[in-house]
DNA sequence: CTCCGGATTCGT
DNA sequence: CGAATCCGGAGT
């Protein structure tokens, strides 16, 4: 039942966040829990680009709390927001950027728990928590896979969501994307 | 140390 | 539209 875990490689994430973004739409989330795939089908994202974009965490700098995203790509960036949810972004680019790409809704696949369609949803059904902030996305645990379907074929990009507060310039452009007509995603 | 607000979600 | 709920970051 259980493929090789067959992660993507690092390079895939040491790339522009926003092709990254667009081209992590279609591939498969796979968290390992007790032995057990939770699996599900990245089908919306939003780019967060650097120390530049004002919407981005790493705006502020270097903190003990944005450390993972100045580090190298391929690693997870969990924080807890609200004190409720958890958010999980995939670092991109080469350390010292500060950019990242946050997952924001699956279209479940396997042995989810719950609805994943929001980031804070997505990651109570993956089980994904603080515990996993920093975790290396090429290990065996937490990882992207490429399910060898096509990709999406018609992607929507939008503003991203709740980011009022970095001003218009940035909250207007266009960097959340998500695969068009997908039942799965967090909202029209 | 205190204080404020947040890349959310849900119920009213 | 407000509550839930807690920590990071900024200011004293």
């Amino acid at each position: 039942m259980h493929g090789r875990p067959n992660p993507l490689p690092r390079e895939f994430f040491d790339r522009d966040t926003i092709e990254v973004a667009r081209e992590l739409l279609g591939k498969h989330l796979v968290h390992v829990v007790a032995g057990r795939e939770r699996v599900g089908r990245i089908v919306e994202v939003e780019a967060y680009l650097g120390t530049h974009d004002r919407a981005s965490h790493s705006s502020k700098g270097l903190t003990p709390r944005t450390r993972v995203m100045f580090g190298p790509p391929g690693h997870a960036y969990v924080y807890l927001i609200y004190g409720l949810y958890h958010c999980t972004n995939v670092v991109t680019e080469a350390a010292g950027c500060g950019a990242a790409v946050l997952l924001r809704a699956l279209e479940p696949v396997l042995n989810l728990s719950g609805r994943s369609n929001g980031p804070g949803l997505l990651s109570n059904a993956m089980q994904i928590d603080l515990g996993r902030n920093g975790a290396d996305l090429t290990g065996t645990e937490l990882f992207v896979r490429d399910p060898g379907e096509p990709a999406p074929r018609h992607i929507a990009r939008r503003p991203r969501i709740g980011v009022d507060g970095a001003g218009p310039r940035w909250a207007g452009r266009l960097l959340r994307f998500y695969e068009k007509d997908n039942a799965w995603i967090s909202r029209r």
